[in-house]
DNA sequence: TTAAATTGTGTGTGCGCACACGCAAGAAAA
DNA sequence: TTTTCTTGCGTGTGCGCACACACAATTTAA
């Protein structure tokens, strides 16, 4: 019945050819203007939809979307967006989406500059990379307005113009949240010790907006009686260290009650401390990785903020398809859910970051 | 570089016309078995995947999916499902997926009952429907077995050969949820009020498994010292009869601590108990009505478990789309993550129900 | 033995759209 | 005035595949 209306249909309808119908959709011009008014409004009437399946087979263009991750396989978080990407783009693949990925040394500026320099030599249709190293994404980002490439941010939001859409989860909030979570286990009072189990956390934005939310949320709940201890470690791969360091601080600081772990490196502290004697402490961290999830199901770890990583990235290829496929204009900012994982639901979530 | 291959190649590459691949391919016969394994061997080693976008086109057919569900607008719960179908409707329509709606009296199982065989005489090519009505969804789905109609639940799973897929939450583990989510604010010690605001309550067995996962996880943590009282109410759109059995449970049990409402219905509890002067009353519910939002800002609800249910409709006819036309299985169960929904993150949510 | 059915293969058309090209008529340049 | 551009339109081809049809070479039935 509801038979769908070709351009063919407004073409008979206006009294013109198909090719002066196709002329006024994509405003090639050449077109009189009474006529332009014609079909436009035959379009109108008939509700014209066009077919997105013919125009994508007759438009038949490739569309390669440049990635820059860091190094697959060298840290379990930040094989997440990556894989998540992967599979959008088996999920896209008849559209002509292709992925050129280049991997920089998480830990290297020098090495995310280079690598964005041979990615961008590829002439990719679009950029997805998360801003790391806040001076040399800048840099980028004015590289890529000069030669007028779209790029989404995921992981970390970063003010520039070039910036289209932002794909991850606001810091703020989630140290808001983070702050809720543990206030239900402290009973009033005490102090939150909050570890940024991180290299450069004084660059890290989002680090500092996590601490940012739990602060204000813990402010706002109870003026005097709840605290935050800051601690930052850059080499958090001394398990010794971390355990001797902990050891101090929970003397020196009695009323240390919970802790919370600003990424997705919790499953590190509890193993630094793991023959530590000491009384179970609540703690809060970040992200799904297996070594979490174990902690997290023999109760090692109390919460884990899920920051949905691979849903990140599969979102950033989603929507870099339908912005160039479905011509749809995308959102600046796209705030994914802060999942609260305990023991009791975390399988549903796992499934989810490997299934989509 | 990596041209796509095609069944121009295919045939090429094996030294026959493309009518006789595609007949492979189709499995239509009419083949003799060398050519037939030749041409299997060349799609092989090419690689070949069929363009899915030229195929849909060429196949040029429209997939009716009949969707029967609880009247529009009767009840908030019961829209956020029917809007999510209509969402991936919008989003797959250039596929050829239409929808074939029909409602039901949400009360009536005759209701049901011929809104099914109405709809089921247009003949449609799928089925989704919510087994509210146990012995008349039974009956629909052996139907639906003689006519060869594909069925996908949602809401709530039953066990008969024809449904295809199921897809929705696991009511018992999301008891087992509320039984750690209320624990966590009831000190080791105290009853837990179960409230079931629903009519025909025994033969809904998603309240059951909620119960059931409740108990499991309470004797499992504490034997003795965590207890549930169970409260069925039919009549729950009685406010002041609400508010008078509450009053009065509390009197008799003065060691109710939380309360647990186990579907939508938390906001009616909420409403009755408005100006009852009684000490806050932690309150676990479901689901992200506009009503339960309201009452989760203010604090007068404590967690929400979100059952996704919009994102159960979207996730049906997405599914069916992709049995249809990408040719892809289904998993008999697809559960969906249970939300733990609090205050602080809760828009995130609620953007994602309206929006994917 | 001849007619009819079956098997194996190729060709052609269309799905709806994008885009290149052709061609007339008028406008601008020579 | 003739020559070149420009504007305004129609026609044709192809994207990759699905499917109907044509037709020869068999095989089976009459």
């Amino acid at each position: 019945m509801d038979k769908r209306v070709t351009i063919k249909d407004i073409a008979k309808q206006a009294g013109v050819s198909v090719g002066t119908v196709d002329r006024v959709i994509h405003d090639r011009g050449r077109v009189s203007v009474e006529v332009k008014a014609k079909v436009l409004q035959v379009m109108q009437a008939l509700n014209f939809e066009p077919n997105l399946i013919a125009s994508t087979l007759a438009f038949n263009r490739v569309i390669r979307i440049g990635v820059l991750m860091p190094q697959f396989q060298s840290d379990p978080y930040w094989d997440l967006p990556l894989l998540g990407m992967r599979r959008a783009q088996q999920s896209v693949k008849h559209y002509g989406v292709s992925l050129l990925e280049q991997m920089f040394d998480l830990f290297s500026p020098q090495d995310f500059k280079s690598n964005a320099l041979t990615l961008i030599d590829q002439k990719p249709d679009a950029l997805v990379f998360p801003p790391i190293f806040l001076k040399e994404s800048m840099e980028l980002l004015d590289h890529c307005a000069e030669m007028e490439l779209p790029t989404i941010l995921v992981n970390t939001d970063v003010e520039h113009p070039q910036v289209m859409s932002y794909i991850g989860q606001d810091s703020y909030q989630s140290g808001v949240l983070a702050g809720k979570l543990l206030s239900t286990v402290m009973n009033g009072s005490g102090r939150v010790l909050l570890l940024n189990l991180d290299k450069e956390t004084l660059n890290a934005k989002h680090l500092m907006d996590k601490e940012l939310g739990l602060r204000h949320f813990l402010a706002q709940k109870n003026q005097d009686s709840l605290s935050v201890l800051r601690q930052d470690v850059e080499d958090f791969d001394d398990l010794k260290r971390l355990e001797t360091l902990l050891n101090e601080l929970l003397q020196q600081y009695a009323d240390i009650k919970t802790v919370f772990v600003t990424n997705s490196r919790a499953y590190k502290l509890v193993e630094a401390i793991q023959n530590l004697s000491q009384a179970h402490l609540p703690l809060l961290g970040y992200d799904l990785l297996p070594n979490n999830l174990h902690f997290l199901q023999i109760g090692k770890i109390d919460f884990l903020i899920n920051q949905n990583a691979s849903y990140q990235g599969y979102l950033a290829i989603k929507n870099l398809t339908d912005y160039f496929i479905f011509k749809k204009q995308l959102p600046r900012v796209q705030h994914l859910p802060l999942d609260i994982v305990v023991a009791e639901n975390a399988v549903y979530y796992l499934q989810r970051e490997q299934g989509n």
